[in-house]
Order: structure tokens, then sequence, then C-alpha cells
DNA sequence: GTTTATTTTGAAAGCGCTTGCAGAAAATAG
DNA sequence: CTATTTTCTGCAAGCGCTTTCAAAATAAAC
């Protein structure tokens, strides 16, 4: 008997019938404002009739129409994430965590790319506000200070690798710097000395600050800054390895090259190899983020290790506390080096 | 007198107030359902009103809210994508291209993960339910046949990877065999003989159809299969540097590795690295996916290339029609060999 | 200038759920 | 056993948009 109502729900189901809160209702012989009152705990109800809206829930099936709710509660429930795209392992990995992180909170992402282009990630973000997205989280956002400020006025922002101050608004602090620093003071301790670096973009604030950190260390050691030693890249292979070639041009002396990226450090390797530079033997080579794929470079890129997952699950955090009114609170452990295969002692 | 109303209207967004449908037709003198019907072009309208009425919604700045149309309609306007997990560059890609897709076509992704477990990937499916989607599309999905086939009578289902019979599936032709057939010919035109392959998991459709690909071209060429010369990997690059290994120490003789995906390859390479074998002089490699790393590896990984973007369009396109009652028709282009130099001619 | 066929339009009833309000029921007090 | 409180619970009014139905306006036909 309970068998076959199961049976004709599913049939239900299948033609497209929803089961709904009046239906449960109904069953249960109480009014919708109970059956609600009950699923969202907003009021006490009498025992007897909890267990009988429970049993009626269960056996018709019945999930609440989140879209019914959204409308109802005047709340949307989901959450806008912009990348600048998803086709690369950070930003992967990054809303992998994101999405199970908000997920926990009951909360649904929806993603949309940048493409690193201020124009794209104007548009992507007035899209996540016509569906009503409740908050953004932006990881490295392209967009001028100001235009975040004013965004915050109509959404609460979750930023990561930014630092903008407003209400409303969260930043993770994901500064790269000691990071970095860290990164060019075993270098250093390692004896070498004239370190080239592979820099990215230097209006991204996140770039600027792996550059800061290098300095920095180089500073800690008194070993002057050679702008000479400093190139471009832009945070891609491509980049990386036309980088590491106007570094070799050059014929500036250097024993060991600090990438701002993984990616960037994969197409240097293979501007060294080409140009006949074996690693570590004649130049060492560092990389930053620690990619799964840096395990597998011939030789094994030593890299620094941050938890992608990690950050993406404090942003996450950080944008439910702030849409439900809370203070944010994120605490992101400390960066460690995954010293591998491309790296190793200097004795001039 | 215009922008001071522009002001007005900015101050309401952020005090939280919404912008209405009715609020513009009480603007343009005329009934809601006219301003309806203008958005949605379900009627005629006297094009004086249509005038004053997108004068008012312009001037409002109004944008329907698509939680309540969603409800009005009884359509989600979403579709659930489930991928194994978003941090690879694989899914990341198709992903991509998927969201620009279903965007196109004004439905949001919904993206969940299956972690390439089938209990997850039914909780996530499950979600995916619970949220309404109106379709869902699955990357090889783990799920056997009869679940699929199931599922398909709750909701429109897009397939790649995957081969199910039933109304309201569209499966993807996304065959590897003939892309998996051109590669080891390449090889076998290059002089080669023993070939070695890198296998997949063997449950998984389109790992099989990759080795199936593999024996084809060998047959067809009168080189006879060696079980030997085959062995399991992953499709991680831990799992390819494990296969390489056994293959190596199986003593079994080889001159070129074909390896299911460019992972794999990346995991062989480093290991052959470490057995002082030089690719290509000493064995040829290929791969399968061509990632835009592979580009970068020491040598050149050569590898099969299909553009992973369309994959994702194709999909989104399908689930669209599939959705919207038509028939769905994908074509996908051919792949092609990527040629870098991680393959030689081989003289015996 | 009617009458009839068309085309536009508005009123109103939802979509499925939440919630303020007030009456009903149960518990506590007098 | 009433008079109060304190708890429950149902009614009804939305949330913002769509859509059916029928009335109103306009065009076509006689």
């Amino acid at each position: 008997m309970q068998r076959s109502r199961a049976k004709r729900r599913q049939t239900a189901v299948a033609s497209g019938r929803e089961v709904t809160l009046e239906m449960v209702a109904t069953a249960a012989r109480v009014s919708p404002s109970t059956v609600s009152r009950i699923l969202n705990g907003t009021a006490r109800v009498r025992e007897s009739k909890v267990r009988a809206v429970n049993a009626a829930i269960s056996q018709l099936q019945f999930v609440p129409n989140p879209v019914a709710r959204s409308l109802a509660r005047g709340k949307s429930m989901s959450v806008g994430v912009v990348t600048q795209t998803l086709n690369s392992l950070f930003y992967g990995e990054a809303a992998q965590a994101i999405e199970t992180g908000l997920l926990r909170g009951n909360y649904s992402p929806l993603f949309v790319s940048g493409h690193w282009r201020p124009a794209d990630e104007r548009k992507s973000v007035q899209r996540l506000l016509d569906q009503r997205v409740q908050g953004i989280i932006m990881l490295t956002s392209t967009l001028p200070d100001e235009e975040i400020a004013k965004l915050s006025r109509q959404v609460p922002l979750v930023l990561t690798g930014r630092l903008v101050h407003a209400d409303n608004v969260y930043c993770l602090d994901v500064d790269s710097t000691p990071a970095a620093r860290l990164t060019a003071d075993y270098l250093i301790g390692q004896g070498h000395r004239r370190i080239a670096f592979i820099a990215g973009s230097p209006d991204h604030l996140d770039a600027a600050q792996r550059l800061a950190g290098y300095k920095a260390s180089l500073a800690a050691h008194d070993i002057p800054f050679s702008p000479a030693l400093v190139t471009l890249g832009d945070y891609s292979e491509t980049g990386g390895y036309a980088a590491m070639i106007r570094l070799l041009d050059s014929h500036e002396k250097f024993t060991a090259v600090f990438a701002a990226n993984d990616e960037s450090a994969f197409g240097a390797l293979l501007a060294l190899h080409r140009r006949g530079r074996r690693v570590p033997e004649d130049v060492s080579l560092v990389g930053f983020d620690d990619l799964p794929a840096s395990a597998f470079t011939i030789p094994p890129l030593t890299s620094l290790h941050r938890s992608i997952d990690e950050v993406g699950d404090c942003a996450a955090r950080a944008m439910i506390d702030l849409v439900e009114g809370r203070v944010p609170v994120a605490r992101l452990s400390s960066p460690t080096l995954a010293i591998r295969e491309s790296t190793r002692p200097w004795r001039g």
C-alpha cells in the first residue's frame, strides 16, 4: 500500500507534476503554514503534527521548490563567483572549493568568467546582478577599485588578491608578499646571489606582491636589486617561455630563476632546455602555486605551495557570513615550499 | 529631471528595493500584462505603448526578476552540469564552454561534481533535481546505465563518453576510437612496430575506446596485439608514472608509447627520464587530449587534439534543444594530431 | 453607418512558499 | 471553575511575473 503510493508518486514526477507543500498539508491534515513552519523551524509545533507532517513528506517524497521559496523569501540563495577563466588549474580548484563551501551553507554558486578583460568582467557581473545573486565572490578582479566600491553598495563582495576598503566588502588576506619572500629566501639560502625574476602583469596586485616579496628578500640579504634581472611574463607558459628567452638573450648572469607562477616556470623550463641550460646544474628554477603538474616536470619543479582549496573554502565561508550579517573571519594557513629537483645549492 | 529619477533609482537599488514590472506598468500607464507581453514578445502590442514601456524600462533600469519569472513559468531556466571534478584542465575547459553555450540560450548552469564516485555523483544529481533543473549534462558519468535510464524519465539528459539509449537522452558522439586509431596510425606510419599503451580504467567507456582504437590500428597494419605492452594507468600523472615504470621493469621491448591521455603522458615522460630513456631518441611518446601544458613539456608532447570547447558547446546546444523540445543534432569536427617533438620516425 | 471579424488590452487567477495577524487551544494562575 | 497567559495554528496576503479569458478597441466587410 505504501509502495503503491510511492509508485504513483514516481509517475507523478515523470509526468512533471510537482508535489507541493500544499499537498503535504492536505495529507497531514494541517495548514500549509504549519508545514512551512516545521520545514523551517520558524515556530513551535505540536509534536503530533510534526510527526504527521514528516510522515507525509517522506511518503510523498516532497522536496520544497527552491524557486518558490526564493521568491517568497525575497532571497535567491545564490551567490555569484567571478573567475577570470575556469580552464586553469588554479581557478578550477578554487571553484571546486567554493562550490562545496557554498553548498554547505545552502547557497548555490553561479560561475561566470571575466577572461582577464574588464569589459567581459563587467558584463558577467551585470549578469549576476540580473540573476539577483545575494553576493559576489571575485577572484582577482580586474575592475578598478572605485568600480568595486560602487558595486559593493549593491551587493556584498568577497575579494581575493585585492584590497578594497568599503562596507560590505571582505578581502581575503592572501598577500603573496611573505610567500614570495620565503621562496626567494630559500634560493638565497642555497647560495644564489643573482636571481632572475619572471614577473606577472604589474598592474595585478597579486603579481606585484610576488615581485615585492622577491625584492624584500634581496634587501634583507643585502643583495642589490637589479632591474635587468626582472622580466615580464604574463602567468602563462608562453609568456614564461618568451621571458626566459629574453633573459637569456640579455646575457645577464644569473644562477637561479624565480618564476612568479608555475605556468611561467613551465615555459621557462622549456626555454632553458632549448638553449642548452641544464636545470638545476646550470640554473635553479622555482615556481609559485605548486600545481599538480609541477611534480612531474623534468626535473620536478620546486614551487611555493598554498592550499587553493583553503582559499576557496575561506572565500565561501566569508561570503556566507557577510550575507547573513555576520562579520567574516578567515585564517589562511601559512604557505610552504615544496622542494623538488629544479633547485640546488650554488657554490660560486 | 531624468537624471534625478535615475539617481533616485540608484538609491533604491542600494537600499534593496526592487524595480518591478508593475512599477514599469504604472510608469508607462499600461497594465502589467502588457509589459510582460512586450518583454516576451508573446503578443502584438500597439507601437505607441511599446515605446512608452521601453522608455519606462530603461528609465527605471528595470530587469525582470528571474526567480519570479521561473516560478510563474514553471521553469527554472537552469540546467545541471555534473563533472567528475572541476580542478582538471579538461573539465575546466569543458565547463567553461558549457557555461557560455548555456548562457547564450538564457539558461544558467549549475555545476556539481561527482569525484569519480558513484555515491557522490548520485548525491549531486539529487541536489540538481531538488533545485528543479530542467536538464542535466553529465560528463563521463560513473552511474550504471539503468540508473541513467531511470533518471532520464525525470529530466532530459545529455551525456558525453557514454551511450545510453532512452528517450530524452542525447549522447554526444565523442567516440574516441577513431581518434585513438588515428594516433596509433601515426606512430605506425613512422615505422614503430612495438608500441606500448598506457591505458585508463577499463570500465570507463571512453578509456576503453582509446584502447580499442589502438588495437584497431595494430590490426589494420597486421601487427599482433601484445597484452604485455598494455599497462594500466588511471589518467593521472602519478598513474602514468607508475605504469611507465612497470613497463620498463617488464623488459618488454618497445620503441614508442601511446598514453591514453596527456596527464598519463606527463608521468610517463618523467619515468622515462628517470630511467635514462631519451624521448624521442630512444622512445617516442604520444599523448591524448592536447592539454595546453603539453606544448611545454620537455620535449613538447605530440598529442591528439580535440576541441574540448566544441564538446562543451555541443553539449550545451543539445541540452537546450532537448529542453525546448527540438531534436538535437551535433556535429563534432574531426580530431587532429598535434605533432611535436616527442615522436620521431623509427628505423629498425 | 451597421455588423462582424480581428487585434489589443486589462482584470484576475495563479506559480509554490513564507509570514503577519488574530483567533483557537492549552497551560497557568486566581 | 473562570480569568489570564502563553502556545499553537490557520487565514489570507503577498513575492514578481505569466497567462487565460473576456471585454474593449480597431479594422474589415456589407
